[in-house]
DNA sequence: ATATAAAGTTAGATAAGCCTAACAAAATAA
DNA sequence: TTATTTTGTTAGGCTTATCTAACTTTATAT
């Protein structure tokens, strides 16, 4: 069995290489400040986790996962996503709360307690952030979804899910009004460095290009 | 904040010198034992608990909970039991299944986590095993109850809570016909080495003393 | 009252996960 | 195409929690 942080270098590799991302291996660097650590600490595991065939690496190359790694990897993805719909259905806890506690039960280990988990919230298909639940055989719907700051001027969108997970992000986005399935209006877009000027059920707010690309839309 | 580790030793010293346990004090050996490890292991953790002020210890003598010790070592037992009875309540989970899962739920960190459990639970006051569960104060119910193997020839009783939680002895006392709020009587007992036989709902077994010992009655 | 047994302690080792400092390779820019 | 910057690696150390083996203290039994 994995440890807690075999998982989470397998998590963050899983969401650097992912569609999201745009990319599909990733490097030392990245990873490691991805997870807080220093390239040192990274490169230790990297050659455990490449020990272990859970990722493809070469001294100096590029870093993905195998299919046994990224298997691995919904699997706790899918834990976290879970937890974090119980704790916001079922335990009143807010948007931005939910994250930080999930990280936590994402590394329970029992089989049963996802199934039952799962079946407890009625096979939700989406977490509070909107991102999709992997079911229990690891399969994932591909969301074809884009980020704000795509979206043409004038065009209205709807808000499906957020990028960034961090609750200084999540507070930031109810303060301009906004939650899953909010109806977003584009009304302007500076040239210049991607500010643009949104409309939320009639209010009116201002936001950087950063925060555009952290929302995704449809 | 506590290591798991740490809470976890905690914990073992809480229930080796509860009021269940008879006695105020245990020794290495015991601890060790208890934890699956060798007496020099506790032996440097017991140095280090003393350190943080949370067991009294003094080389080559017993050891017991500083109130700040207890304090502590009680929220990871007011953790485990409203774990275990989201797992029975909530989960479809049987009493031996409980136990294991509730080892890892317990060291989860999060005030608001367990607030909100014990909220959603109804503010229940007993675990799956008939154990109380101390309210978010620390305070803990004693209860007035006595072993099976205590009960005179003759006198009906009723379960109301198991000593151990292994699943392994809940398996059997499952097989005997109990569970919480079974009413046993005792039909007769064996002088030589306490075996009792016992009938519940009209279906009598024998149990040996060590079996009787572990199952409390009202 | 002393010998033996039980309980407890110490020293030194290991593995996981992290670090810093020094170095090597690869990518980029002049 | 060479110099510089970025990226990645290695070596050596630290901490936590574990172990074994040897030793010491306390308790028990004759």
């Amino acid at each position: 069995m994995l440890s807690q942080t075999e998982e989470n270098y397998l998590k963050a590799l899983f969401h650097l290489t992912s569609e999201t991302a745009n990319k599909s291996e990733t490097g030392t660097n990245e990873l490691a400040a991805t997870l807080n650590v220093k390239p040192a600490t990274a490169n230790d595991m990297l050659k455990k986790l490449k020990e272990k065939k859970l990722i493809h690496y070469e001294k100096y190359g590029k870093v993905s996962l195998t299919a046994s790694g990224k298997k691995q990897a919904i699997e706790v993805v899918r834990k976290h996503r879970l937890w974090e719909t119980f704790l916001y259905d079922k335990l009143e806890f807010s948007w931005d709360e939910v994250h930080e506690v999930a990280e936590q039960l994402e590394h329970i280990y029992s089989p049963k307690l996802i199934e039952q988990l799962e079946k407890f919230l009625g096979y939700p298909e989406f977490d509070p952030h909107g991102d999709v639940i992997p079911n229990a055989k690891g399969e994932l719907k591909l969301q074809v979804r884009k980020t704000l700051s795509q979206v043409a001027v004038g065009k209205p969108c709807k808000l499906v899910a957020v990028k960034d997970n961090s609750a200084s992000f999540l507070q930031y986005v109810v303060k301009v009004g906004l939650g899953l399935s909010s109806k977003i209006k584009v009304v302007s877009r500076q040239e210049f460095d991607g500010t643009m000027e949104i409309e939320v059920n009639g209010k009116r707010s201002i936001v950087s290009q950063k925060f555009a690309e952290n929302i995704f839309v449809v």
